[in-house]
DNA sequence: TTCGTATCGATACGCCTGTATCGGAAGGAT
DNA sequence: ATCCTTCCGATACAGGCGTATCGATACGAA
């Protein structure tokens, strides 16, 4: 009853949780969030559906979860990208977040489809929506660092407003990430690169 | 047994089959895809679970049914765009259809929100992913004529790759229509406006 | 060792799913 | 009027769902 015997418990649970994750992520890009049953994540994560009821009390919890699990691993994804001097130009880094978002291995592919998911799920759940809001929020802060620099830098297409281009941006990065979605296992991405291609050499003027 | 006798039969199939889809419509922009079923969709349409069944052998049908449904409209919406001589300019053509994507009005906001639901299936579904390939297609085609039509008359930014435009104009669109499903009800569209401010302003060089 | 507690996996519950089946109404043809 | 075909809606069925419950087990405290 000591604190510390709290500490193997939960690291317990924070191995169960994140197994967990791990196999949302597996089930969700095989057969979509649909395909996403208590009993089913118990059985990809090899655990009881006690020990995932004991984890998240209800389904709502589990998605919830595994959308915060997912935005962890994007934002940290993201935060790679390192723009400024000594560092990428706008246009390489803007390149650099663009091209990762392309489905070119398997953990990419499956990351596409979930997001394809949960984009879906926040069109009627408004709890999915005011994350994925959040997120927009971030990414226009870290956006409007990015397109400053570029602007100080010379880089910046002339006479643009900054706040649009940001949102141009966000935009655009949905639609690739969802275009990539449901490209078919072994299709070519000369498509979306075409596109990533337009978008750096419009915003930045060539 | 004579044939004419089919034909009231078939009016009557026809009028079933479009209320089927306007209420899978009612029901996909409410909850989603997953509150789609077979008895929902009866109840909602005002039919017999049977009658549903005769008219579509599985679900499978019936959600294919809907994605051609809402093809259709989509598709009837944007061929209204004329773009053309003593017709809109391009950069007009192309505002109107991203402006027609926003939803301003509920009918569009649940268009929105069905979309998700199905970009989401298209990504586990080879089916619908084919069938949204097969839109993109024909997209293409039309953006290549506009695109064609902009760069003769001069609207066009210089020296860019057509094909390229077009890849980005479909992801714009698509990150556009999807951006907009994940809105809440009332929220302001400035965003989303700003994007296409920006869209039109970059391709078209101001 | 014995007790008390906390955690475990299994299973029960009621509901909803997609689909199949079936008795009866309806309505031309004879 | 009778038959026969066609279509109708109700219901049956098996299975999966989210969630609640419960006996067994493991394990530290006494």
């Amino acid at each position: 009853m000591c604190q510390n015997e709290e500490v193997p418990k939960v690291v317990d649970s924070q191995n169960r949780r994140q197994s967990v994750g791990e196999a949302i992520h597996r089930i969700a890009a095989r057969e979509g969030i649909e395909g996403v049953s208590v009993r089913v994540v118990a059985a990809e994560a090899g655990l009881s559906v006690g020990a995932v009821q004991r984890e998240f009390r209800t389904k709502d919890e589990l998605l919830r979860f595994a959308l915060d699990f997912s935005i962890a691993e994007v934002a940290d994804r993201f935060s790679r990208v390192r723009i400024g001097p000594e560092s990428l130009t706008f246009a390489e880094g803007m390149r650099a977040v663009l091209v990762d978002l392309l489905p070119t291995d398997d953990r990419r592919r499956a990351q596409a489809r979930i997001w394809a998911a949960f984009y879906a799920r926040a069109a009627v759940d408004t709890g999915f929506a005011e994350k994925l809001a959040d997120l927009d929020a971030q990414a226009r802060v870290n956006l409007a660092a990015a397109l400053g620099y570029a602007r100080e830098q010379g880089e910046l297409v002339s006479g643009r407003n900054t706040e649009a281009l940001a949102e141009l941006l966000l935009v655009m990065i949905d639609g690739l990430w969802l275009t990539c979605a449901r490209l078919p296992e072994g299709a070519p991405l000369d498509g979306p690169r075409a596109a990533i291609d337009a978008a750096v050499a419009l915003v930045t003027g060539r």
